[in-house]
DNA sequence: CGCGATATTGAAGTCTGTCAAGCCCTGTGG
DNA sequence: CCACAGGGCTTGACAGACTTCAATATCGCG
């Protein structure tokens, strides 16, 4: 629609960043003239989302809400990045999924979350009260088949995520999600190949079902292989994408 | 149609076993009385789904439809089992999932089916026509949040999949796999603690991540200790449900 | 500039994958 | 109904990969 891309993640220092509408990017499920993804909702439905939306913002670390609270609103984010996690009995911690602008956050289980929801980086998303969403979809057909959609999508998604990171080593799994991390990122950048890692190593780790080691050495394989350069800890540069993706076993 | 039912989920051999009605099944988002998984269609969607159905039946082994083939059908199982995979570029499988009566096969993107699905034993479902579906849905917002609910449940089933499948050793993975199993299974079954397992060791293993050969050391650790007893190469019974859990680590 | 937390690197142990062999089940045909 | 053949399942041995434990290096924040 517009150019609500240019502040998925970094956006230089403005005076005052507008806000870009309510976005959900999806591969539709029927056949489409765009094989990839696109944007579904409409100006209309955009306008009708901001109607009962607030714009929130939440700093580094926060919890946006708490695995079992009472899941009253859905939220859609505009820019930075979150993860989810669930406790277990035993006190461990298990990173379920890491979200970015445009994805939607909030899914619940009998009126309560089923994870806890946590912001990596600085991160606004509108907060759309689940009753006045359902309401909202309930009454536009489209806007209706548009979460379909989105829900597909994202099934779709969880289920490669399985099937490549159950099978695969320690070096497909890292190169994976190196590669998923930059398409999730992709904006209208000037250097196209630069991955940041806005969260720790315990949580690739965790969300790969490896250790923190592995997730280094990893790291150290590739570079030494020449697919990437680490730039700090947090940041990559992508040598070769075409061997990455090698690596991650897509081609 | 035919007594197929004996052989997935066993019924006593009726003269003309009449067809269940279109089910889904889900744990609604929404608070609700029963925390448990209910079903989600009324008799009214149950009659619209049925007028634009047909009652497809599949033998063993048969494909449903093939990874990469047109999508023009939605499939909801009445009974049986199947499942679906993905056929990797070097030619190695790799099993998505498996589908129980009541649950919904045929995700698509761009028109086009994401994996193959296979019936596991013989097989009797609802086939809808996605474009009927789509203005089916469309009409009727109802049926609308039916669908949404039921992809939440199964986004929400694919998660826990990953989490579970990706951090536990053999023995824990095969002992949720079986405990999955036997929930899935559930029926006005007699005994209440007999598993069967439609799909070869293969599939098993390749749904969880292992090796054939893991899941037989698996199975017998799981014997050895007691928590099963196994019939035959595709029976199992339960002997202690408390500590499968624990095995899976689910307590 | 210094401290604490995070990341990397090294060494030993454990688990699973792989390879190989034997057993059991199933389904077929007589 | 029984015998047989083929495929599936199980079990054993070994090598490889990852985890764990431990120590060092580095980053980031005050």
């Amino acid at each position: 629609m517009d150019k609500d891309n240019d502040l998925t993640i970094r956006q230089p220092v403005a005076a005052k960043p507008k806000i870009p509408p309510p976005s959900i990017f999806a591969k539709p499920f029927a056949r489409s003239t765009d094989p990839g993804v696109v944007q579904l909702l409409t100006e209309d439905e955009q306008a009708a989302l901001i109607a009962i939306s607030r714009v929130v913002e939440f700093r580094r670390h926060t919890v946006i809400y708490p695995e079992g609270g009472r899941s009253r609103f859905v939220y859609n984010v505009i820019s930075g990045v979150a993860e989810t996690y669930c406790l277990l009995p035993d006190g461990e911690r298990r990173v379920s999924s890491f979200l970015f602008p445009s994805d939607l956050l909030g899914l619940s289980e009998n009126g309560e979350y089923v994870a806890t929801a946590q912001a990596l980086t600085p991160l606004t998303a509108y907060k759309m009260p689940f009753e006045d969403l359902a309401r909202l979809v309930r009454r536009d057909p489209d806007l209706d088949v548009v979460f379909l959609c989105k829900l597909c999508h994202e099934l779709r998604q969880a289920e490669r995520h399985t099937v490549t990171a159950i099978h695969n080593d320690a070096r497909a799994r890292v190169a994976g999600f190196i590669l998923w991390l930059w398409r999730s990122e992709v904006t209208a950048l000037t250097d196209d190949t630069t991955v940041t890692l806005p969260m720790l190593r315990h949580d690739i780790a965790d969300y790969l079902g490896l250790s923190t080691e592995a997730i280094s050495r990893a790291l150290h394989q590739l570079e030494t292989g020449g697919l990437i350069q680490r730039r700090g800890p947090r940041a990559l540069q992508l040598l070769n994408i075409q061997e990455l993706r090698r690596a991650a076993r897509e081609i």
